[in-house]
DNA sequence: ATGGTAGTAAAACTA
């Protein structure tokens, strides 16, 4: 069977994907029509909001795929859908919380790629302890993407970064100046993430501005086509190497019952 | 526009 796999691979790709849906029990019947229309190999959920014994995991099953899920009871939670099994699972990031454990990291093995869903904390506002909390976290992040660097091997840190990377990423940049998504201390903190040696896998393949991932529901951003591009798969350098598309799917957002997120994938030979 | 909308969960809190 895992001879079949790694042919069938090879033929295909191995397609991961990101999605924040932003409560998994309201958007089950959208993400398990994505599932059966786009076939990922590998799902990084995001903003699940449940607990892990509430997930919905018969309904999954039933199209393919298990689960490691780190739920919370309302906020945050993530999770990995997986078509193999997933091995030497972790269901937090590294490092100190600060006391804190909010269900922000899930990370595992799948095939001959380490994959992780994680849920970088929003930041806003800034004047508030969630703002350093952010950059903690995301220092957190830097120094474990620099461990797991040591393994060359590929790996895809897939989620929710709450980071918009350049000033192309966003409809008004200079309206967004001051918000955490934007500031310049968050963005300096991702290019030293990204600096290490990783590759943000959909930037790598399309180089055209305005690739949105997120649209609020607020103030009518989705009709307005104003969004903003936070949601990235950043590629160790063995990964990047095997790097055949990338994508974001915009109709999600498009459907009723939407999320204000919508899927961005990555395929690797 | 210090608003707007959506989800959780039962009044705010988060985004």
């Amino acid at each position: 069977m895992r001879l079949r796999q790694f042919l069938f691979h090879r033929l295909t790709g191995l397609k991961v994907a990101t999605w924040n849906v932003n409560s998994i029990k309201v958007r089950l019947p959208l993400l398990l029509n994505w599932l059966d229309e786009a076939k990922p190999d590998i799902v990084c959920l995001q903003e699940i909001k449940c607990l892990a014994a509430d997930f919905p995991l018969m309904e999954l099953r039933g199209h393919g795929y298990r689960a490691e899920i780190v739920g919370q009871k309302s906020y945050n939670g993530v999770a990995l859908l997986t078509k193999e099994p997933a091995r030497d699972v972790i269901a937090a990031l590294p490092g100190d919380d600060g006391g804190d454990s909010q269900a922000r990291y899930v990370e595992a093995t799948v095939g001959d790629v380490r994959v992780a869903s994680l849920y970088l904390p929003n930041g806003n506002p800034v004047d508030s302890d969630k703002f350093p909390y952010k950059l903690a976290w995301l220092a957190r992040l830097r120094a474990h993407a620099a461990e797991l660097l040591k393994s060359e091997r590929p790996f895809v840190l897939a989620g929710d970064y709450n980071v918009i990377p350049e000033p192309e990423d966003v409809y008004d940049p200079l309206a967004w100046r001051d918000d955490a998504l934007f500031r310049a201390e968050t963005r300096r903190a991702f290019r030293g993430l990204v600096n290490l040696g990783l590759t943000d896998a959909f930037r790598a393949l399309h180089a055209e501005p305005h690739r949105d991932s997120f649209w609020d529901y607020q103030a009518g951003r989705w009709q307005r086509d104003e969004g903003i591009r936070i949601d990235h798969l950043l590629l160790s350098p063995q990964a990047a190497d095997r790097l055949a598309a990338a994508g974001i799917d915009k109709a999600p957002r498009g459907k009723d019952k939407a999320s204000d997120h919508t899927p961005v994938w990555c395929e690797l030979n």
